[in-house]
DNA sequence: GTGGTCTAGACCACT
DNA sequence: GTGGTCTAGACCACA
């Protein structure tokens, strides 16, 4: 399903997050999707249950997930990821703050513009 | 200087980081000047010394300020914060994250678009 | 595992880094192996634990262990240890430095080619 | 005479040793030689003048120069430096260590007695 | 005065 | 169990 890397200093629980989340978002799983049970992950992942279990009630509280009792983990809609404003300010929050530093590394305008015009091309969406 | 939230999830040291950070980048901090003593920022912020000189040490492994023991701490030149792949590779790489998952929330493209220019106009410098 | 000078001008958490940099160097520590924990450590060689933590994250920034937080601290492999430009050139200016001093000192040329022939022979590798 | 780095992490006393060392190493100081007094190098290098009196206190320790008071700080000519063995011994042992970590970084056989060819021929000098 | 190191001991997050 | 953070307070080296 993926990899994890050890040697970041992202602890193994987070990393799970983010890489479900990117699965997600890139629409290799969509929604209603059942995800791998935690046993399942874990022994893939070879990481102890009880980390991917941490990784799924996060993801559940980010509403990216939802857990049916005793029939599995299912990957939510996006339009019941309501479009959370705390979380959206905080998305943009870590952008402008990157952003800034990148310029402050001495990256030009242009570099950044050419940055994201890649990422609008891979999602091939017309909506703007 | 700033003021610290003992109520977020971040440490306090990594608080203290990313502030600093911020003045440096924002041009508040100027190259050369210099910082608040250990102990006297540490009496503002009524943490203890040892948080501040963990700050201050990881402010110097990422470049942005000096330290010379008896003298004080000072920023550095940007100049000298070298173009450091490594580190522009993972800021490039948190930022399309973040906004993929804006897309995802359903942000549009103009609307990040007109963040984008927001941030360029702040900083209202002419490279491109 | 390995002993230290309290007399020495080295600080502790200098010598802890430096001998197990050597035990890493000398292959007595192999790629992925567990180092001992912090509290382990620090009570083998009776000083703080938080010593013991700072050589170890002295040693993470070095690039020779990494840390993967409730697991333990592992050996990098040495091909991760890339080729750092800066700390290679840093090396040759002490050998530099230290080979002039030995000249002026009066040591032959025979002799120090000597000592580098021993040196190559304790690795016994043909690598040349 | 010489310029000081204040970025180094090496202290500013230590720095003037060094730099004055290899002054006299290289020749370009020479034995009996008067060296700038304490007042003068002080405001040369703007630094305080009890760091430029530690580093002369130092060096004298170390053998390169002597001071005679009311007179002045002279070098002192090598055959004065006594071939110290625990000296001699202790460059040894840093150069023995730089050269098993740039081995163990990658670094061949071939390209380090490259490196000391280059040390001898800047030399010149025919003992072997 | 400055930063740097160290201790003793507490508390938290992750596996 | 692991590492990570933080405090209170001491002592040292450097400028």
């Amino acid at each position: 399903m993926f990899q994890l890397d050890l040697k970041s200093r992202k602890s193994i629980y987070e990393q799970v997050v983010d890489n479900i989340k990117e699965l997600v978002i890139a629409g290799v799983l969509n929604s209603e999707d059942k995800l791998p049970s935690v046993r399942e992950l874990s022994k893939a992942l070879t990481v102890n249950p009880n980390t991917v279990q941490k990784a799924y009630r996060e993801l559940e509280y980010q509403g990216f997930i939802y857990t049916v009792s005793g029939l599995g983990t299912f990957v939510t809609s996006p339009i019941h990821s309501v479009m959370d404003g705390k979380k959206a300010h905080e998305l943009q929050d870590n952008i402008r703050r990157d952003i800034k530093e990148l310029l402050y590394m001495g990256m030009t305008r242009a570099q950044i513009n050419e940055l994201l015009q890649e990422l609008f091309e891979e999602r091939g969406e017309g909506n703007d």
